[in-house]
DNA sequence: GGCATACTGGAAATCGCTTTCCGGGAGGTC
DNA sequence: GACCTCCCGGAAAGCGATTTCCAGTATGCC
């Protein structure tokens, strides 16, 4: 393993000057020496072990990015927003995969903090447990404590920057927008009660619904998933139009209708949130409420690396669209 | 920020106890200076610094993967799989995206090396380009010789530990069921003619093909991702069965086909390869080569981290899925 | 020519932690 | 009871960089 000082010896320079030529100084370094220690940089093939250099510097290049479940298209496109960002500040990232279990969670930030790493970006709901959410938030604060920035994308509960997807006000505009086709017996296919971005939409949707002077919508509880969305759809009853509170269980509830033999949108209609791109090409075509995904990772870590002094807390509004799967009723 | 010195020091041990209680070691302590250290550590809210701990250890926690784009469900699969063994193994994951560049591949394992990373996990196709190879082969093994281990999932081309998904084999399995069912004019959207997996895939058809004495199908190329797809399948001619070299290529082929009226497996039969999770409630569903890529993904790293001294490649092998997407030939 | 000023190069302290080595006390054996 | 082990605690030497000083030289100005 080359080391700066086997660098140094063979370019019969200090260890002071050859860290200047290769690691960057605000000191110049005459042309002679530094081209002898380019060379025998080179030579040895050196390479600066970051590990040291973060420990000299007290600061690392290195954020992190906790997300649910790299699978689901929702995170990959949050965190691939944020890492084009980090890409362009030249940071690296670590990314976590909690596979939503809140512990992970919190067991995450720790081992960042540890790293410590720059900033962290937590992408990913919210869940509805007191206790949980209180010791992520210390986890949170221990860590701001000794430098660290947060954002978060999601529910403005942790105390920390954050970008907040308008979860009700989409839904229940997308609600609206449904009673103005003719739709009256609603059904959501809800997710998990306790998973804040799934109760959110699904509140927004149902109260929505409720000030139309509308019959209150059957709730179906269940995973936030493809399946849970297949499941729930058994549930739905006499209602004509479905919402689901993510695109990918609205794509599991079409293959339901489907292998029953229920027709969408002509018997009933579907309508899923956050538009993601890989299912843009479903037939039928998803009526959604999109979310500027990519946007909104990228947007969260700018907020946590320009390290404001004060909190930030940006709504992202949703846009409705209409596509196929939704029908007026004649 | 408290360091272990702080915590020392409120416990009134020496530096090498504390070090001994928090961060693990062979040596014991007796319990009741352990258990003032831990009360020490927790009053002060103590976090190892990692960066001190993997320079004095000479060894860190954490392994790279790089992938093309997490946004593409085959990569996100794979790193979804290998990020779960690295999980297992206590290990953290860099994450780098190049968006297809293969400068950008080379530049990540530099700086990976420079992190000390313990393996580097490529994911992703090589380029028919020898420099680029060669180049990227030559940072590999400067990683290598200084400790680090490397493993891929592609072409072997690189001299390391290899996952090889039998691109030309499965391509040319699902090519002779093709032709099983009567298909005689085929098309390939080939994807770029310089992405390995791309040709390679294209090449194991077209192959095939001409083995059973077919004509030799039109050769469509263009980018590899669904608006490839779109646009390649404007120029299928006159061909009954369409062969797209990924799955969300094949995505873009329905809907072009789609808008143009053109009925699917009705007027033309498609096939994709991949057999990616999300796209699996395509309508129609969709004929593909089904990769394990979660495993491959998990595979991968092992290999990497058992550190075997022999090279290994592992030929892993496709299985054709036939679905709604194509039909026999009357 | 003399003096202040800027640069450049190097020695050495430092970052926070691990780990070897050493010393002292407890326990076991003959 | 002497001797040998075994264990546990601490002092100190690294790990590989950065960076602060300090010194020496070249430069600018009068």
């Amino acid at each position: 393993m080359v080391t700066l000082e086997d660098v140094a010896k063979q370019a019969g320079v200090s260890l002071a000057t050859a860290s200047r030529v290769l690691n960057g100084s605000t000191r110049q370094v005459g042309a002679a020496l530094r081209a002898r220690v380019e060379r025998a940089a080179d030579e040895l093939g050196y390479r600066a072990n970051i590990a040291a250099q973060t420990l000299a510097r007290g600061a690392g290049n290195v954020i992190g990015i906790v997300v649910h479940d790299l699978t689901d298209p929702y995170f990959a496109a949050l965190a691939d927003g944020a890492m084009r960002t980090a890409a362009g500040e030249r940071l690296l990232v670590m990314v976590g995969t909690t596979h939503r279990d809140p512990e992970q969670e919190i067991a995450y930030v720790a081992t960042l903090h540890a790293q410590r790493v720059r900033a962290v970006l937590l992408a990913g709901s919210r869940v509805a447990d007191e206790r949980v959410t209180a010791r992520l938030a210390a986890e949170l604060a221990a860590y701001q404590a000794s430098g660290g920035r947060v954002a978060c994308v999601g529910q403005d509960l942790l105390g920390v920057d954050t970008v907040a997807p308008a979860n009700r006000d989409g839904a229940a505009a997308l609600a609206r927008s449904l009673a103005g086709l003719g739709h009256t017996r609603f059904a959501v296919l809800a997710g998990p009660p306790h998973l804040m971005t799934a109760a959110d939409r699904c509140a927004g949707f149902v109260t929505a619904v409720r000030d139309l002077g509308l019959p209150a919508p059957r709730v179906v509880h269940g995973p936030f998933d493809r399946d849970g969305g297949y499941t729930a759809a058994q549930e739905t009853g006499d209602a004509t139009c479905v919402f689901a509170v993510n695109d990918v269980m609205a794509v599991g509830a079409l293959a339901a209708y489907r292998e029953r033999g229920i027709r969408v949108p002509d018997d009933v209609s579907v309508a899923g949130f956050d538009d993601i791109v890989t299912l843009r090409d479903q037939v039928p075509s998803l009526t959604t409420v999109r979310l500027p995904l990519k946007d909104m990772g990228a947007r969260a870590l700018e907020l946590a690396l320009s390290g404001g002094d004060s909190r930030v807390v940006e709504n992202v509004p949703g846009e409705v669209v209409l596509r196929e799967s939704v029908k007026p009723l004649p």
